[in-house]
DNA sequence: GATACATTCAATTGAACAATTGAATGTATC
DNA sequence: GATACATTCAATTGTTCAATTGAATGTATC
């Protein structure tokens, strides 16, 4: 018993929200967050944008409640916020995916790539993780890894893969993932791994996507993946 | 085999395709088309806005693939284009919903409602519509009911209602829907419906909520609902 | 309490967007 | 082919947003 027309309010502030991501630069800080939390130094330095710049767009993330931020000794960490942050980006990146015909060609040709390049799926590694016939190989680097990462997975940074080729099977296929859908670490070390030799696909989404689907699927215990 | 990073030129579309969604009157505009088809000069009386602002702002929408136009005699008639148009504005609604404040107030004051006004959903009734135990009514107006309705709805015009009460019947509850989850004819038509002593809620969500879901499970011929 | 350092604020400049107006285009109908 | 009318284009003005710079704030650590 107060507003008048709950049209207009929802939509104003649908608006606002939309407009919020309506930058480069936020969507890959969004991006960025969806991996873990980070100081502002760190997401300036990982989205190559100036401290006070990425510091000014974060405030607009928060200004629309999609982004927290909370002390950790001299630095502020940011994060998302809960709530289905990831997924309405998610929601417009498949929109984008489907409707605009440069992004389509874009993604297949980098990542749909040959028949036997066909990513994985996050349900078909459920399985086969069961099974215990593949390698989940995640490829970020050390500090994405500690915040969290797939059940069962190994951690080789792509910058130390080649070096480390020794520590994969040769007679299970390896499995890589990165940080999310667009993002080419995943897609490299599996070139780098045909190349010499190993069975390997790319996983199709990333840990975001992984972590996002968890969420939402709330504390259901049954939904991670299992190591056995 | 050409461009280089996809992530940027991804999430450059994608930002433009949020910054095009980031405008009341566009919102306006795509929840007018989320119920059919119309030509500008509907478009415009519809949404309150001049006929050039209204074009304008559609041929935005136009440029980044979420609306098509198509002539029919010496209208054009514009509709949301084909893929998930609709789900994108969902995703935004409901992280609007869900994470601010001022949003989630109004949204449970005006629909939320009382204990006993607690809104149906989609899937509940299409199961009551099996047993035939209640009336599915459609308060749009003539030419949105025209365009497409939920099957087995009767129509009559929200301020028809008052008016046509004797053709609705007293021993089954009255399930009022409208345009979406924020038009606010079904509320009102409840509430008028209660006042002359018939049984009643309201569809949590309407037209354009369905017909997106129908879309979505593409041509699967079991999920409409059925009248019997 | 003083210092160091991470983050935010304030002020500036340039660019992009919103709305209005009036003219121009293009298609149907006569 | 001429006319009527729906839609789009072009030009204008005011507003909002992006990025940069340098100063200011605030918290941890010594």
């Amino acid at each position: 018993m107060s507003s008048q027309n709950p049209e207009r309010l929802v939509y104003s502030h649908v608006a606002e929200l939309a407009r919020a991501f309506g930058h480069e630069h936020r969507l890959k800080l969004l991006d960025l967050m969806s991996q873990g939390e980070w100081s502002l130094d760190e997401l300036a330095k990982r989205s190559g944008i100036s401290v006070a710049n990425a510091s000014q767009h974060l405030q607009t993330l928060r200004r629309v409640g999609v982004v927290t931020a909370r002390r950790a000794g001299k630095n502020v960490l940011f994060s998302l916020a809960d709530g289905p942050v990831f997924d309405a980006v998610v929601a417009m990146r498949a929109l984008a995916e489907r409707n605009i015909a440069e992004v389509r060609l874009a993604v297949t040709d980098y990542f749909g790539g040959l028949d036997d390049m066909e990513p994985v799926s996050l349900d078909e590694i459920r399985a086969r993780m069961r099974d215990g016939n593949v390698v989940l190989l995640d490829v970020r680097d050390e500090a994405e890894y500690r915040q969290g990462h797939l059940p069962g997975a190994i951690h080789i940074a792509s910058d130390e893969l080649e070096a480390s080729l020794s520590r994969l099977p040769r007679d299970r296929e390896v499995i890589a993932y990165c940080r999310g859908r667009y993002c080419i670490l995943s897609s490299d070390a599996v070139a780098l791994l045909r190349r010499n030799g190993f069975r390997s696909r790319r996983l199709e989404d990333g840990y975001a996507e992984w972590k996002a689907a968890n969420r939402s699927e709330a504390s259901d215990e049954t939904t991670g993946l299992r190591t056995g």
